[in-house]
DNA sequence: ACCTTAATGGAACGATCATTCCACTATATT
DNA sequence: AATATAGTGGAATGATCGTTCCATTAAGGT
């Protein structure tokens, strides 16, 4: 029987995707990536076929290992408005601790370099950005819970995903975290204000 | 006396920020920008230095004939919260008017792929959400006019210039124009809400 | 017409790009 | 111990990268 997959296997596409993640794809070459894996060319083109496959296992890999785990406590069953709250503030503070200039999204980092000269790509960040809504929207529709207004959630909802991708470039050039923080702040705010002036209207009807 | 400049020269700098504008900086290479200037290589690299030097200069450009004929709206003495909202809507109008996939903001583009790895280039890119921060600070100012709430006005101008970024990135990766012209209504929705909560807690006092 | 000089554009530079190939290594199974 | 094979890593591919150089061209001023 053949050799297993290397121990170094497990942290290829991950290493390889933290490497596009702060260089960007076409700043990244074959080389980077054979340092930042481990992994030789050989085996990379094997798994993959090229560099383009490898990125697009990075994106999948990119959902799996980070929009999960930061944006599952807005997808959860039971989540309303605190949940994005919570969403958005960990996202700060984990930015904080990874310190400043942070990486941004890798979605987002994409969209702008890659989704206007790649259909299969631009069709993956576009995903990633009906994800985003949708659990904002279920968050939303779970906070306010009116059936009427489920046209004026989901519009909400697609602001709230634009908005805070805008919030995580901009993490991208700034060494200034309370700077962020302050964004991310008045964020919440307006979308609680928001909720406030929907839950008017309906108690008036 | 030498020869004059050249009649191309006038557009060398437009044609190669239009290029740079579409296809980032690394996917851009000088070949590239021979062909879309018309201007000979020599005379590019005894007019400006070499790639990043055209570059910076595409930036300025920018600045100029971007910025300054869709912002100054925003800038203007007597504006309030009125141009902020003929900016972002003349924006959507300008995309749909381009056509989409949109090219976003070369500033946006240029903070998410330059930013992190060159210092002279994010300077220029800050400078850039300082003018927006400071130009919709300015407006709603007057619009409100209410001394003790500057802080606060400081804080939603920052986040109204993130969000448009958003706004811009966003287009970048869309074909739908109603999906980007709703967020940019839901944005100036959710300004007016808050100012409108900002001129009640000036009344009350 | 003659000089001066900006501008051209093709050749050539070394470096690096993504990709292919393959002799070799190392390990898991038999 | 022998075999099979996943993985290695260096060599080599042709293409393209940013940049330099320069003989040639073209359009002022004198």
């Amino acid at each position: 029987m053949p050799r297993p997959k290397s121990h170094l296997r497990n942290t290829l596409v991950e290493n390889a995707m933290r490497q596009f993640w702060v260089h960007g794809y076409e700043a990244t070459s074959m080389d980077d990536l054979v340092r930042a894996t481990g992994v030789g060319r050989g085996a990379i083109y094997s798994d993959f076929g090229g560099k383009k496959e490898l990125f697009l296992a990075c994106l999948s890999y990119f959902q799996d290992a980070s929009v999960t785990p930061a944006f599952g406590v807005v997808e959860a069953e039971d989540a309303t408005f605190i949940a994005i709250k919570t969403y958005l503030r960990n996202g700060v503070a984990a930015i904080e601790a990874m310190g400043l200039p942070a990486n941004g999204c890798l979605m987002g980092n994409t969209l702008t370099e890659l989704s206007p000269h790649d259909n299969e790509i631009a069709k993956v960040v576009r995903k990633h950005y009906d994800r985003l809504t949708n659990g904002f929207a279920f968050a939303l529709a779970n906070e306010i819970n009116v059936s009427s207004t489920q046209i004026e959630i989901k519009e909400l909802a697609g602001f709230l995903a634009v908005s805070a991708q805008g919030l995580w470039a901009y993490a991208r050039g700034t060494d200034n975290i309370n700077s962020l923080r302050e964004k991310a702040e008045v964020l919440i705010e307006l979308v609680t204000l928001k909720l406030a002036a929907m839950s008017d209207k309906v108690r008036s009807k």
